[in-house]
DNA sequence: ATCCGCGTTGACGGGTTCTTGACGGCCGGG
DNA sequence: CCCGGCCGTCAAGAACCCGTCAACGCGGAT
């Protein structure tokens, strides 16, 4: 879950924020000057802050400097300035935006989705690895390991267990599974599953005939079960 | 030197813009149309795209999704409509930050510093130096040394190891490598990659017949395994 | 003008992967 | 009891992919 850090002394912008970001999934910490906003980030380690610079105790840039000192997390920055020199100011302190009040809601939302999306994808991988008790699949590296050695998979292979890894636990129907596979016009030969889950089976279960991951639900299709 | 790509259609906004960008050590490359945009970022690798959102030949949002089709380089957009939804869409599209016509260049300048500071530091964070039993890796100083000589690198081959270095252990697609490299219109030039990888296992690898480093998956991509 | 480095392109051999067909086991219904 | 689906297994040829070598053209440097 995304962690955000709202700083700013106006309550009532506070108790909007949390509630617009908690209704969407967001985990919301908070702060009301900025001594408790350094503490907060180093505690909480945030994913992202929203900052209003017109606090009580520092001034907002000294903020920025404290959180850049130690962090690269995103910082957007709020404020009642609309001169020009603030922003430059703020942005060239290290802030990643600048919003001024008032602001949208929608806008700001779009301005933090924004944000997180540079930093994790930059940063990289959001854990994509699904362990089970004899084998273990990298979505992200396209890698299966299996007693920590790595097991070949071919392309189709691959693609198969991808599918079934991503809906793990759920029952994927045949007809799905050919059609994200091989395409839509594929859609009934069914026959290439048996061939490839066999395969499949042979490299990664401990008894391929009797498996314990890679289960077959007769006349429906298969699940894949960690 | 900072490389600009500025695509807009009105000439008296690029003017301004290549004049003041200029003036502060950037490199500008421009474009009038979306089309010409996406040419042009392919061809010239530009570090960040300022990008108007009313083009004559196709919609903003398309614009910025052909580019993040295989590029993270950052987007700031300009625009007249001061619309909330209209920031939305094109942030949510892939852009890193929304800036509404009439601008303040000063303000522009600093998005655009900010812009710039956050992917080259993002992207230099980690170890610039990539060890590996035969090879070093020095990304930062685009250097390889082998038994502690440099290793000359062709352009084009320093890019390819660029990128599986960069996402060491992770399978890169073909289609991904070939996009980074040499431009989405490559995609499918794979012969490119057998030639290119064959010569760098040549300079790099101890037995190149027999690869430990830069590994083929067939039918999928490549990958480079320290 | 000539040479050299580099990117591009074609041809070919060898290996892997995909497709397809055949066969047998299991199960429920006629 | 027999039969028709459905599934798993095996094997073989076709299709595809990869690595390698070599030739060509282009541009910059000598």
């Amino acid at each position: 879950m995304t962690k955000v850090l709202v700083v700013d002394d106006e309550p009532q912008i506070v108790r909007a924020l949390r509630i617009n970001l908690a209704a969407r999934g967001y985990q919301v910490l908070t702060a009301h000057d900025g001594a408790a906003a350094l503490k907060a980030a180093a505690e909480g380690r945030p994913d992202v802050v929203v900052l209003d610079l017109g606090l009580p105790d520092v001034d907002g840039t000294e903020v920025i400097a404290g959180l850049r000192g130690w962090t690269t997390v995103p910082i957007i920055v709020l404020s009642a300035r609309t001169d020009s020199a603030d922003k430059v100011e703020a942005l060239d302190a290290g802030a990643d935006d600048y919003v001024t009040k008032p602001f949208g809601m929608d806008e700001l939302l779009a301005r933090l989705r924004a944000a997180v999306r540079r930093s994790t994808t930059s940063a990289g991988d959001g854990e994509p690895v699904v362990k089970t008790a004899s084998f273990t699949v990298d979505l992200a590296a396209k890698k299966v390991l299996r007693d920590d050695t790595e097991v070949h998979l071919t392309p189709t292979e691959w693609g198969i267990l991808e599918v079934l890894v991503r809906n793990s636990g759920r029952l994927v129907a045949q007809k799905q599974l050919l059609k994200e596979v091989w395409g839509p016009a594929y859609a009934t030969e069914t026959h290439y599953l048996r061939v490839y889950l066999a395969q499949l089976r042979r490299k990664l279960e401990p008894e391929p005939s009797r498996p314990r991951h890679l289960i077959t639900e007769p006349g429906m299709g298969y699940r894949f079960e960690p």
